[in-house]
RNA sequence: GGUUCCGUAGCUCAAUGGAUAGAGCAACUGCCUUCUAAGCAGUAGGUUGAUGGUUCGAUCCCAUCCGGAAUCGCCA
């Protein structure tokens, strides 16, 4: 509909000003609830056109757009309120009711788009901070695959580096040959120990470096843990058999426990990389070019580049001692990944503390490296969890861990749950209820902030169950669901075309005209890569349909085309609700 | 210090340059002989950090200032 009024109005106003003048999709919007009106128009943008004062104008073109379109106008001020027909919002409402795929779109055939997230270092469990990113990832997965794109998931695990070597290392000096099974300790949450554990002694090591009269940067610098460490990744470089299975072996360790840190959260990937194994394509291509001059070798042999030209400064791609650094592997990493996909775009979600880094492996594949894909990579930069004393620090331990809130969730759920006195449950029931409502609620949480501003998470506050939350949303999907059931045992046949005579009121019409927006929302949430444009669009739907189930006793309405009408809302209500929840991936429960 | 991002109700968050800045939580008042009260209705709460500017119109764009965060690692 919106693209109607946009021709009409276009057309309007080469009728009445003979210019062509391009509309622009924000001048035509919902009209607010406390008007009357469906769309509105705000006639300002055409006045430099029209040369006359607003309420003609505004006038002049209603009349002709209430032509074009059949349609009622109302002018307040400089704002042009259009009211269709119920008939037409109706018929909208009765072809949308039998989609299940409501508000998704055909795949296209396009290029795939890829999008990395996940990422973890396999030095240390997941921690609140990686929720946020795996939700985002997997929901603006799901989100670009409703709107038609291919889309593919990636994880690229950062296997190796230094500290994962302050693991190992600190695992070997400490460690009494402790593994998962001696300690009953979740594989990632052991290795994590460890490095907590490097950092402890190697704090130790610097102040009884400091306390003999070296500087703080020095000691840090030359702390015999460091060396070690240091010492390690070079034997970890050359191939060393020791030390490999022992990396062997702890890596070992956390992929388990990831596998179900990511199974409770339902993420999966379509491929996933490894630094190991693709650090030294990085390595190469950095080499390469520095026979080519592009980059440039300094006295102690670490290898750099120069973007002074380019605002920013010089960085360093290989260490002196021939080690690789981050940037090293994430050169390398685009490269293979385009090979692999030919991608039209690929977006990484990595946290904003990376901006710097994203800037700099940008300008290097388009500027320094000249690659065709420089342009397509994107950064998709979320803000950071905040606790209310500030940022979580895994080296320091002062970290909301993954899998202990994900199970804290789940418990309080289940509280909540037996709170209320709810046992209309067996057993079995009961524990999958609790999951999808935890869970649930923890996403809903994280996914309605908007992914550029940092948040702030109370620990001593549990996550609300509440208001605006998922099980909100999740309790409207499961009445709407005890609701049509009901519909059906009486045997009314809700899906037939109602009669063209029956009205709605105008809080009626306001809950489908909500309903119409959401393939628009899902579009829109797929351009902005924001999952928490949904949240809100599913907060408020729900708010509405509750409001008019609170209203309306649906099952007593007298007037049987009215209480198909009815039903269809809620029909709609329900897909709308189960869809939207989906792209968060959020589960919704038919009886609650 | 340089660069970037952020300042909206007591708290957590909304608001494609549009009409009277909205929700939730917390507080207070009502509504269950029920289509599921994890709900609904209501009260109260604001100089959108400050000052200028652009505009018919600014929470949104620009400038300056104040406050906070990130980054400027041979960490990732």
């Amino acid at each position: 509909m919106e693209q109607k009024i946009t021709t009409a109005l276009q057309e309007t106003i080469k009728e009445l000003y003979k210019t062509d003048f391009a509309i622009d999709a924000k001048s035509i919007q919902r009209t607010r609830k406390d008007v009357e009106g469906d769309f509105t128009i705000v006639v300002f943008p055409f006045l430099k056109v029209a040369k006359k004062n607003v309420e003609m104008v505004a006038q002049e073109i209603g009349e002709k757009l209430s032509e074009k379109l059949s349609c009622q106008y109302q002018v307040i001020k400089g704002f042009i309120n259009l009211s269709f027909p119920d008939e037409y919002w109706l018929h909208f409402l009765g072809n949308s009711l039998t989609n299940s795929n409501f508000g998704y779109k055909e795949k296209k055939n396009e290029k795939p788009i890829v999008i990395e997230y996940s990422s973890p270092n396999t030095n240390k469990p997941l921690h609140l901070g990686h929720i946020r990113n795996n939700l985002l990832g997997s929901s603006l997965a799901k989100i670009l695959t409703a709107c038609g794109e291919h889309v593919l998931s990636v994880n690229l695990v950062n296997d190796r580096g230094i500290h994962i070597c302050k693991s190992m290392l600190a695992w070997q000096k400490y460690g009494n040959n402790e593994t998962p099974e001696s300690s009953g300790l979740k594989g990632d949450h052991l290795v994590g120990k460890y490095y907590v554990e490097f950092n402890l002694h190697y704090k130790d090591e610097v102040r009884e470096l400091m306390r003999q009269g070296m500087s703080q940067e020095e000691a840090e610098k030359k702390a015999p843990l460091l060396l070690e460490a240091q010492e390690l990744l070079q034997r970890w470089e050359k191939g060393e058999p020791v030390v490999i299975e022992l990396w062997e072996k702890m890596n070992g360790w956390v992929y388990k426990g990831f596998e179900e840190t990511y199974r409770q959260l339902g993420i999966s990937f379509d491929k996933t990389y490894y630094e190991s194994e693709t650090y030294l394509i990085g390595k190469e291509i950095v080499q390469r070019a520095l026979k080519d001059n592009i980059f440039i070798k300094k006295s102690d042999n670490s290898v750099w580049v120069d973007l002074r030209d380019e605002g920013l400064d010089e960085k360093l791609l290989l260490r002196s001692d021939g080690t690789s650094v981050y940037m090293t592997q994430d050169i390398g990493t685009a490269f293979l990944r385009y090979e692999d996909f030919s991608a039209q775009k690929m977006i990484y979600v990595v946290g904003n503390e990376q901006n710097y880094h994203f800037d700099v492996l940008k300008l290097i594949l388009t500027k320094k490296l000249n690659t065709a894909f420089g342009n397509s990579i994107f950064h998709l930069s979320y803000g950071m969890v905040e606790l209310p004393e500030g940022k979580m620090k895994s080296r320091e331990g002062t970290v909301v861990d993954a899998d202990d809130l994900i199970e804290e969730m789940i418990l309080q759920a289940r509280k909540s749950s037996e709170a209320l006195g709810k046992n209309d449950f067996t057993n079995e029931e009961a524990e999958k209820l609790y999951r999808l409502i935890g869970l649930g609620a923890l996403k809903y949480f994280i996914l309605k902030v908007d992914p550029k501003k940092n948040m702030l998470f109370n620990p001593n506050e549990s996550i609300d169950l509440n208001g605006n939350t998922a099980p909100f949303i999740q309790y409207s999907y499961a009445r709407i669901a005890s609701l049509l059931r009901k519909a059906e045992a009486l045997n009314i046949n809700y899906l037939a075309k109602p009669d063209s005579t029956v009205t709605i009121s105008k809080n009626e019409k306001e809950l489908i005209k909500s309903l119409n927006e959401f393939p628009k929302v899902i579009e829109n949430a797929g351009e902005q890569l924001n999952p928490a444009i949904i949240a809100n669009y599913l907060f408020e739907l729900a708010k509405d349909f509750n409001r008019f189930y609170q209203e309306t006793p649906i099952l007593k309405e007298p007037e049987v085309e009215k209480q198909k009408i009815y039903l269809q809302m809620s029909k709609l209500t329900s897909i709308t609700l189960k869809n939207g929840m989906a792209l968060l991936g959020i589960e919704v429960p038919e009886k609650m």
